[in-house]
RNA sequence: GGGCGCGUAGAUCAGCGGAAGAUCGCCUGAUUUGCAAUCAGGAGGUCUCGGGUUCAAAUCCCGACGCGUCCA
């Protein structure tokens, strides 16, 4: 950047004289003499106990002096928006004030919500989670304060002057701070494709806040003005109630009533972790994260973790539902939705450290199990093992050395070795809740044809229409205006006819509804003519119906789990529909029933289906961030599926307009698809119908075919089972004494049996039984003192060798087979108890047992060893 | 989204190419006993599923499914 960017009529006006700093060469701006800025480490921290500021201030009063400084500055006060990003599928988390208003403000698609305007913002950065409580100054989460400009070709609000001048009064007028004492040093920032100058507002040694003008596009190397310049500024809240406080660390200053309501064995570094973890998780609970082993979940379940490991350092002191109410308790002044569902929030932390002791109970045993299995390789556990004990099994090094008979030294650069198992993998985007994975293999239509008029938002029961051909590529066409929906928002595809070809896929492609005929050559009226579409009703009005089911039955989800439940993914087909949803655990049946009831019973109360379009921010302020269950929606104006009193949702899929039409709902299955997840299958309205009717036909046929009464199936079953069960069994041993039998008619055999020297006997047979009887007449035979089994069998491609000893020694079953091999031209190989081969059948195989018995007989006559 | 580990008896797991095992629990019978009793006997298995390699696969290879864990 250059300097003429940091230039501007405020410092000017006051005297602000550009210098680099002395100590990091950076330039900054100041009317103070010093010659270095005020940020470390060129200016060591000196406000802790020494406050710059008038009056100490707490989290509640220092927030509210800040919005309150902005609103009598003309700006707006928001509400603060939801740390999780639904409204975006990029990020897992807010991470400053400005991605509030990220994509569709910042790029100029809708209006802000006002301008200027003001907000506190919690935002949530895990990057830091390791040093909270160490360095005195590390949270998890903050609130970044902020005011904002939106400044377009029509309207100007303020700019680089304004403020600068807005930050330097609060700071210095409101707050209290010597002018001479706060530096503005200057910065590029960069981020999204966007950059422009800013600059970081110094004091004492703190970074207090940064005042970014985002006013350019990344264009290859050159800079373009962007269409609308933004003032994006932020300003930490916890450390300005810091400054103000002057307190050794942040954490005393942000949470003094936490630190004084927890147990005394809890003191500061691990205090800190406590209340940050707990504050943090208590707004991704809120705003809808359920503890998973991927994902956003994943972090959920960290900072559970990590809580309950620095738990476990003082026993039976505090527990982690405990420490949550206490947190709750302090943060609900503020917040109060963090107190909406106490109920979910019992039952999620229980769930959660029930698992984790789980995991680390497993994870010791397997500690000592491998040190077991490594003693026996004739080496004991390294730092590498203990990586992987980590990586694989969760177990933190400190509890595997507990675990451990010999001490193995923990280097400190260990989490930097598991760091290096995961180098390889490539940072991607997040998919995002619901994110459509259109793959186009769309052609493109050139840029000339008008966007598509479509109807079927607004009229979902037209099925007749006639449109103009605008343009035609193979299959591929657009027409002027149509009812057909496109594949989108979960929903799959209309089919139906135009002119008489038959539409197989509609999909939406930039503006244009594209539809991909069944043939590419299909017959069509050409290019400018019209043409008769024709939506397929039935198998609309089955998506239609699968589409309000699935808002239904989200809707009740949530009233029955709780609020945290989200949409996660959901699919309508005409068989059948699913709906993915955030719980921390299976559905119970008694759950599951509830959820059918107040589905069916909102069906039958006929309640009006209002489809309606609102401006963006008109409708996330009129419902909510809820509305965002099926992920982000693209678009300033979003179309709002309205159920009565019972859920709204933004949704571009068709819908009924009253609920009776779903007729009936019938959820057939739930299955946990990962941690924290669940999937449920359902059916609706004549597809319900259906399936119930199979499934009747189904049912009846058993009760047939048992003989019993419908009621009566599962018993009948039951008996069934057993009686099978027990002629298994019976089977099976009558084998067995088949087995013995023929083994004792060979064993007594003056053909089959041929004594060895003294006291053991072969028994050389040929008997077609499979591998398996082979094996058992084997075992039979040398169950017998001095037995040694040489056996045969063939079947009609090829014949089996089973040998085996009761004496391995004398008469090794492997070194029988050799010469069998050798004259037999088979295959094989064993051990010294039993020996198997197979290979050609008929003559040969006679020829093998010949010289296996040969062999024996050699042995036989040396002398034992 | 990716890396790694794991799926064997009701439970916890061993075995890691050559004839399915241990401990606990369960059943039967002795013993009649200070509390997780003892002794003897027994039942219980599609070694997750599907392919492949091999004379031979729980074991090796590939794939699916499930579970766990770490990282982003």
């Amino acid at each position: 950047m250059e300097a003429k960017e940091y230039e501007n009529a405020f410092f000017e006006k006051n005297a602000f004289r550009r210098r680099a700093c002395k100590k990091c060469g950076e330039p900054f701006w100041s009317v103070g003499s010093s010659e270095v800025c005020s940020e470390v480490p060129c200016t060591p921290y000196s406000f802790q106990g020494n406050s710059p500021f008038s009056q100490p201030l707490d989290l509640t009063s220092m927030r509210e002096l800040y919005l309150s400084y902005f609103e009598r500055r003309g700006h707006a006060r928001l509400r603060r928006y939801p740390v999780v990003p639904r409204w975006r599928n990029d990020v897992m988390f807010v991470q400053a004030s400005v991605y509030d208003f990220q994509p569709w403000v910042t790029s100029g698609a809708i209006p802000p919500p006002a301008n200027p305007l003001t907000i506190s913002q919690p935002c949530m950065r895990f990057t830091d989670i390791e040093n909270v409580g160490t360095t005195g100054r590390h949270l998890t989460m903050f609130e970044m304060m902020a005011h904002h400009a939106f400044n377009g070709a029509s309207k100007e609000v303020y700019w680089k002057d304004r403020t600068v001048e807005l930050c330097h009064e609060l700071v210095t007028s409101e707050l209290g701070a010597r002018p001479e004492e706060i530096s503005y040093k200057e910065e590029a920032w960069e981020g999204g494709g966007n950059l422009g100058p800013s600059v970081s507002v110094g004091l004492r040694g703190l970074e207090i806040a940064t005042l970014v003008f985002m006013q350019y596009v990344r264009d290859g190397d050159a800079l373009k003005p962007m269409p609308l310049r933004v003032v994006d500024t932020g300003y930490g809240l916890e450390r300005f109630t810091w400054m103000s406080q002057g307190t050794p660390t942040i954490y005393e200053a942000v949470f003094p009533g936490i630190l004084k309501d927890l147990p005394k064995d809890f003191t500061l570094p691990e205090a800190a972790v406590l209340a940050d973890h707990a504050k943090n998780f208590l707004f991704l609970f809120t705003d809808g994260i359920v503890p998973s082993n991927v994902r956003e979940g994943y972090l959920a379940r960290l900072l559970l973790r990590r809580i309950l490991r620095t738990l476990e350092k003082h026993p039976g002191t505090l527990t982690l539902f405990d420490l949550m109410q206490t947190v709750v308790r302090h943060v609900a002044k503020d917040f109060p939705e963090l107190a909406s569902n106490p109920k979910g929030l019992g039952e999620v932390l229980r769930v959660e450290e029930e698992r984790f002791s789980e995991a680390i109970a497993r994870g010791r045993t397997q500690v000592r199990r491998l040190e077991e299995r490594l003693k026996k390789e004739g080496r004991s556990p390294n730092v590498d093992d203990l990586v992987m004990v980590y990586d694989s099994l969760g177990v933190t090094p400190d509890v595997a050395v507990e675990e451990l008979s010999q001490k193995v030294e923990v280097p400190s650069d260990f989490f930097a070795k598991v760091a290096e198992l995961h180098t390889r993998t490539p940072a991607q985007g997040w998919g995002g809740y619901g994110a459509d994975a259109v793959e186009a293999k769309v052609p493109e239509p050139p840029p000339s044809v008008p966007p598509t008029i479509v109807h079927y938002h607004r009229d979902p029961y037209t099925h007749e229409f006639t449109g103009k051909i605008l343009w035609r590529s193979g299959p591929w066409v657009i027409l002027d205006q149509t009812y057909f929906y496109p594949t989108g928002g979960g929903q799959i595809t209309d089919r139906g006819h135009l002119a008489g070809a038959p539409v197989e896929e509609v999909v939406r492609h930039g503006p244009w509804v594209m539809h991909r005929l069944s043939h590419p050559d299909a017959p069509l009226p050409e290019v400018g003519a019209p043409g008769q579409g024709r939506v397929d009703p039935a198998r609309r009005r089955q998506l239609m119906t699968h589409h309000t089911a699935t808002h239904l039955l989200n809707g009740a989800l949530r009233k029955v789990l709780g609020p945290h439940v989200w949409q996660a993914g959901a699919y309508k087909g005409v068989e059948g529909a699913r709906l993915d949803i955030t719980h921390w655990q299976g559905l119970t049946p008694l759950e599951l029933r509830a959820v059918e009831r107040l589905v069916n019973s909102v069906v039958r109360e006929d309640r009006p289906v209002r489809s309606t379009f609102e401006p963006r921010a008109v409708a996330e302020e009129k419902f909510g961030y809820g509305i965002y269950q099926g992920g982000a929606v693209p678009g300033k104006e979003l179309r709002i599926v309205d159920i009565e009193n019972f859920d709204v949702e933004a949704c571009g899929g068709t819908h009924c307009t009253h609920t009776s039409e779903v007729g009936f709902v019938k959820v057939l299955g739930t299955e946990r698809i990962q941690d924290g997840m669940v999937r449920l299958h359902f059916v609706a309205g004549e597809r319900a119908l259906e399936v119930m009717q199979e499934h009747d036909t189904i049912l009846q046929e058993a009760s047939q075919k048992l003989a019993a009464p419908v009621e009566e199936v599962p018993r009948a079953l039951d008996r069934l089972l057993d009686r099978l069960k027990e002629s298994h069994k019976e089977a099976k041993a009558a084998a067995k004494a088949d087995v013995a039998e023929i083994a004792e008619g060979l064993w007594n055999s003056p053909v089959d049996a041929h004594p060895l020297g003294e006291g053991h006997r072969a028994v050389v047979a040929q008997v077609d039984l499979d591998r398996e009887g082979l094996q058992a007449l084997a075992r039979e035979i040398t169950s017998r003192a001095g037995g040694v089994a040489l056996l045969a069998a063939q079947d009609e491609k090829s014949g089996t060798l089973f040998f085996a000893s009761s004496d391995p020694k004398r008469f090794p079953a492997r070194d029988l087979l050799a010469p069998a091999l050798k004259a037999w031209g088979g295959k094989g190989g064993g051990n010294p108890s039993a020996a198997s081969g197979s290979g050609p059948r008929g003559p040969p195989l006679r020829a093998a047992l010949d010289a296996a018995l040969a062999r024996a007989r050699e042995l036989a006559a040396a002398p034992p060893a």
